[in-house]
DNA sequence: AGATATATGGATGTCAATATCCATTATTGT
DNA sequence: ACAATAATGGATATTGACATCCATATATCT
């Protein structure tokens, strides 16, 4: 349902939300997560590449968040290395259905549109919410 | 999010479900559906074997649905061939999280949730009712 | 009984996701 | 300038999902 990759890619940020401070190191990121240190270098790359996290080589260098954590949602996070997509026509080529899906896959869809908003209205902030 | 099995398996009962009278063999569901006959023959078998399908071998055999459409749920099939895992511990083991989740967790097994119960909430009726 | 139709089972192939490893590039600190 | 550190990039396993194929078992019809 979440990809493994999806998974990883969600651990790796929230371990970064919890230092904001400082900058991390894929290694230091693996090593929290117990992310496979070179499957995490790929993720890390993509989380860069969709701008939401920055990189930094060389001694003291590492990852931090792009944007402040009350800005970067789950959904934000898994869109970026293992896109939900939604349906927008019915896989068999039905010609009825091509403006409006068969109910089968309307129902999958609304299930996509649920769990999408609701990744949506989830920050990294509000997994580190020390209560 | 959710796997061509699935889908497969999913499209394949609700084929069944429109002809509830006659049976059908495996190669006229797969023309229907578009599944690749041969692997959609193990799908209909998995459909047997957790008793939402029943087959029957030789001339004019085929499958039909093991119950009425109404008592068969999208959730029902799913789990048949997929099925949704909830998370039941943090896949970090992480000690603290033994009982309680971490809130990462927490909120994907939310989504698992809600996921699920919308699939139990729709039998296979409910996709061919004809308005 | 024999021929035909059909599901079942097992072996095998293909491909994308996952994972590992090493070389290269960029940055920092001395 | 040099050495050390860290991200980036590319090549290469490994694994499981997806798919194909053929032989076998079972039921029906004549």
């Amino acid at each position: 349902m979440i990809s493994q990759t999806a998974e990883y890619a969600l651990r790796a940020m929230v371990c970064l939300t919890e230092e904001p401070e400082l900058a991390m190191t894929g290694a230091q990121v693996a090593q929290k997560t117990q992310v496979p240190p070179g499957y995490l270098h790929k993720i890390m790359k993509q989380l860069v590449q969709s701008e939401l996290l920055t990189s930094q080589r060389g001694p003291s260098g590492g990852f931090r968040l792009a944007r402040p954590c009350d800005e970067i949602t789950l959904f934000d996070v898994i869109q970026a290395v293992d896109p939900i997509k939604r349906i927008t026509r019915c896989p068999l080529n039905n010609p009825e259905h091509c403006t409006h899906l068969c109910p089968l896959h309307q129902k999958i869809d609304d299930a996509l549109a649920h769990i999408s908003e609701s990744f949506q209205s989830v920050s990294l902030q509000d997994l580190v919410q020390k209560v």
